[in-house]
DNA sequence: CTGAAAGCGCTTACAG
DNA sequence: CTGAAAGCGCTTACAG
């Protein structure tokens, strides 16, 4: 017989689910008539159990559908080992190898990453806040909005990759204008003539390396072009070259902002019966393993990215531990690019 | 003047440390004279808070090198978001390209993704572990691993990508059989008469994927030869090539066992001067964007990773929500491959 | 083999 | 504007 209605709600929890949505710890051990501690040890493997105790534990934590809570876990546990790290794009060849870089080393290290790609965000700023929350760590690129994340990001340490200028957190440098002297004396020393820089930029506001590529040629004698691509895409690349090509003037070398831009001038030259390096040299910047896939291999200024991964790994764990400035007097770190002579220059 | 040594340590925390290792609410709100509730105000920019105060804490913080623990906080505030991603080597081009594809997605639903890339680790068994503790759903490639990372798990949820063989756990079959019927069609009708089979797979032990061309082909009338690459990729792939096209035996395609195999075919028939498709057409599988930069564009058995990503998403956030069964009767889905004609084929 | 107690670091109501 | 109390879900000693 059912009595009145009363005021706090006796609803038992009906069969698989408990009251308040997820099961806890508590509700196993009272479904399966044991103490906590002894839920713990059943879930968890560990010795001072009764082969029917734990039977007992683990039948009533599956029909409850228990998950322990990552964060009780943690809380007790601790466990400062979890790295983020900001990408723009995945589908640029680019970012998986850098991404590649961070999570060897990271693993290494017992670190752990998640992963945000602001550009395949619907609201890139919740991503980095979320990343923030789950992680010890931040290294990535900001790109402009790296004032903003800074704020978001609160008390995480944040490295940046390829900062545009001077960064007020930790950063990595990656500077080409080394390599781009020794490719300017290259291209000077088998003949070329009439170079083109194939920018990814807005027009009349040319890339730092762009001006960089330049005022190497400039300082070499030349008079060099410079066309601006909106995107760093192989499609943009290729576009840009058809165009270039069809004008009819004289043209024996385009240098691209990035290695898949190249490969889109490669392929555009091919299919415009072009030959390169004979009629045209091509350079691009990177140096992804995808240049050595295509007929002639890209000629590239490449990164070392395992350096990269390293830099920025070691400047954000030391930044962790306090050793390092966490704002200010930010560190920064510098890795440069190489010539990488390949086919097709 | 110092006392005698005591039993209890008495240093007091030096500045800029303290005990234990990593500062906490409490050591904050010590060192500004607040009390807890105070600190958590002003580290989170909440109302009810002068300026003064506020300025006071984030200075403590500050020297104390403060960062709020993320367990303590998702204890409280909960946070069932977050998603762990098991690859294989983010080095192979279709591997971003899945990962792009569930980060996107699971983006779009408030999800974290993170990721672990179980061939660049120097322990995959902790790593799955490391990434079940710090996920609520664990979705990826599990290989011959699969049972073993099943127990390590837990009671995380899991799917399974393209499985072998039938999974015990929830899993989206990747399925080329369609798609390999209307290529070997479209071979058929284009006069194709001494197909080989590039596997990737032990001798004497033809993939699955190998074993439906096989068939398909001989089904057809054909007596197609099988051919084993140790590795998937392009290097293996033009290695094999040249082996083929070195035997001066007929042949006049080449299916490979995936994109990448089939770019090093590319490269190596165009350094032997073999033309394609004129001489030998050439068919890769997975449908990788990357097979529109090469010449001529790779024709392919393409998967629509975006619909992999959902399929996999919505049976992990079911088995989560607890709609469906975590073990026993595993749920699966498929998607199927479909022939992508571009000009290698 | 099992359990009662304490505590991990934070936030959320609730008083004042 | 500020603080005392309770509680999030788990594990780690410590007793028995």
């Amino acid at each position: 017989m059912a009595g009145p209605p009363r005021l706090t709600p006796d609803a038992a929890p009906a069969p698989g689910q408990t009251a308040g949505g997820r099961a806890t710890i508590i509700d196993v051990a009272a479904a399966a008539g044991v103490s906590r501690q002894t839920v713990t040890r059943a879930m968890n493997g560990m010795p001072g159990i009764s082969a029917a105790t734990k039977e007992r534990v683990l039948a009533a934590a599956t029909q409850l559908h228990y998950r322990p809570s990552r964060f009780g876990r943690g809380l007790v546990t601790g466990g400062e080992h979890q790295l983020g790290l900001v990408v723009n794009d995945l589908r640029n060849p680019y970012t998986p190898q850098l991404a590649a870089a961070v999570v060897r080393l990271a693993a290494e290290q017992g670190w752990n990453v998640m992963l945000a790609d602001v550009d395949l965000a619907s609201d890139a700023d919740r991503m980095v806040a979320a990343l923030g929350a789950q992680t010890d760590v931040v290294i990535g690129y900001f790109g402009s909005r790296r004032e903003r994340w800074n704020e978001v990001l609160g008390t995480v340490p944040m490295v940046e990759l390829d900062p545009a200028s001077e960064p007020p957190t930790g950063a990595v440098w990656i500077d080409p204008s080394d390599s781009i002297e020794v490719l300017a004396d290259h291209l000077v020393a088998t003949g070329v003539r009439h170079p083109v820089v194939l920018d990814n930029s807005e027009p009349d506001e040319p890339s730092a390396r762009g001006l960089l590529m330049l005022d190497a040629l400039r300082r070499r004698g030349y008079l060099p072009e410079i066309v601006h691509a909106a995107h760093g895409t192989a499609e943009c690349g290729a576009e840009e070259t058809e165009r270039l090509l069809g004008r009819r003037r004289r043209l024996d070398a385009i240098l691209a902002f990035n290695d898949v831009m190249a490969l889109g001038v490669l392929s555009a030259c091919r299919r415009a019966g072009v030959d390169v390096p004979g009629d045209v040299r091509v350079v691009g910047v990177d140096g992804l393993p995808l240049g050595t896939l295509v007929t002639p291999t890209l000629t590239t200024l490449a990164v070392d990215l395992d350096a990269v991964a390293a830099e920025a790994l070691e400047l954000a764990l030391g930044m962790l531990a306090g050793e390092l400035p966490r704002q200010g007097a930010a560190v920064q770190r510098t890795v440069r690019h190489r010539l990488l002579l390949r086919e097709s220059a």
